[in-house]
DNA sequence: TTAATAGTGTCTTTTAGACAGTATATG
DNA sequence: CATATACTGTCTAAAAGACACTATTAA
């Protein structure tokens, strides 16, 4: 910048110090969390009944306001949720996508950024009544849940579900909802429960081997009155969960 | 509710009366647009100079803050900044993602959602010096382009670029970057500059015709001198626009 | 030894990659 | 008829689906 364009103009010092972030109405931004698990053989997402307006008494997804400056970016505030409800940390967490619109909401234009969960049925410890609010889980049949949700929950949570089972099929993301260490067998459960049918063994372990999705580890399972399982885990840093069969032919 | 509630909670009526939105701090909310066409054999991808602070004449991808309570949602926010800038109407557009944190703006806790858009050079009218901000066309070489971007910008871009070639291989999209009615030569050329390999023809156009991507069109294009190609469009409301071969397998 | 689940091998069918062929326009 | 691109057919190789087989434990 010369020194023509500097009597001129503002720098950005000025700017910013002159800047009035309140200057332009905003929408209200919140991020929700659809938490998935296992549990007695079914999808289960965890729902929390709302303890005040709007939607009073509704089942809703966990989530909420944005804390501005307190939430590092928007992958923080859903860990933030996640913890408020579960008390877990490590899990798989992935960003769906986000919701806004000016009706959504009857206290105004909101947004919201919907994250999705994935966490083995194991590690829980949810707080049932934390928070003035009730925290349960429901079970997924089909796309959606047995009761009416607030907002245009019921919209994201179909389509947290419809991901999920999209990725299940080229991806090995159902692990995360088994422990650490798991028996191929218990993963091919894991994905049956899923995709809601039943998977052949041979080319279901071969998908596994070829894709290399996961790792033996050595010392094994028991299990009741039969040969004990290999276990095993994911293989580490494998971030090209997919395994692409060939899609456009290149020339050789 | 009951009588007895009655008296003691606030109704929905009263909460939404009393409410003051402004009574947390809230982030920024923007939408920004990554604008994809290919021109002369290359993705290229629209950007516009910022007049502005902050990041004064640095480029930034098209953009801006969410109008309260003018935008209906988020896709007429993207619709808005898609227009503005290429005066252009129906084209291919697909929420990327969004991005938000307290680094990402000198002026405030900012988020943004992104959304990519295709379409094709032919339909193009860019406003060039429109908005008191000069728009070009930059070509995307690898996943990055030749100038340095504002905020996060190049993030972004980059996420995008991934995301298009990633689609690439198992969907139609790549038409959307050519007229309605287009030759497979030239869908087939489109696939080859955005996957930067060549595709071998007879096995192209057999995916083609097994997803039912595309449908033919009567009348046909001349071109120099040599056979005519046959004209094709998409096939319509073909939504599942993925062909995905056989992932996990079902048990017969 | 039986029962029950874990885990492997291989045959057959299907799909996809390679490549050569024919078709139809222009000059 | 030469040439340039459009378009198709088919052979071969590779992958996937089906299914039967062996392995290892506890009772």
């Amino acid at each position: 910048m010369n020194a023509l364009s500097e009597r001129n103009e503002q720098t950005e010092q000025q700017f910013l110090a002159e800047y009035n972030v309140d200057k332009y109405r905003k929408p209200s931004a919140t991020v929700d969390v659809i938490i998935f698990t296992v549990i007695t053989k079914q999808l289960q997402v965890l729902l929390i009944k709302r303890a005040g307006h709007p939607y009073k008494d509704c089942w809703a997804l966990p989530g909420g306001f944005i804390q501005v400056p307190e939430d590092a970016d928007l992958e923080a505030a859903a860990r933030r949720e996640l913890n408020e409800e579960t008390g877990t940390e490590v899990v798989y967490l992935e960003q769906l996508g986000s919701y806004g619109s000016q009706q959504r909401d009857p206290r105004n234009w909101t947004l919201t950024v919907a994250y999705f969960a994935l966490l083995p049925a194991e590690s829980l410890h949810v707080q049932h009544g934390s928070d003035a609010a009730k925290a349960e889980w429901h079970a997924v049949h089909d796309n959606d849940v047995d009761v009416d949700l607030a907002f245009d929950h019921a919209k994201i949570m179909s389509d947290a579900v419809m991901r999920l089972r999209a990725k299940i099929e080229y991806t090995s993301i159902a692990a995360h909802l088994l422990p650490p260490a798991f028996s191929l067998s218990e993963l091919q459960q894991m994905y049956e429960i899923l995709l809601q049918a039943p998977l052949a063994k041979s080319a279901f372990r071969r998908r596994l081997r070829e894709a290399g999705f996961v790792q033996a580890i050595d010392g094994e399972k028991r299990s009741g009155r039969n040969r004990p399982a290999q276990l095993y885990r994911l293989t580490p840093n494998h971030d090209s969960t997919l395994f692409f069969p060939r899609s456009m032919v290149r020339q050789t």
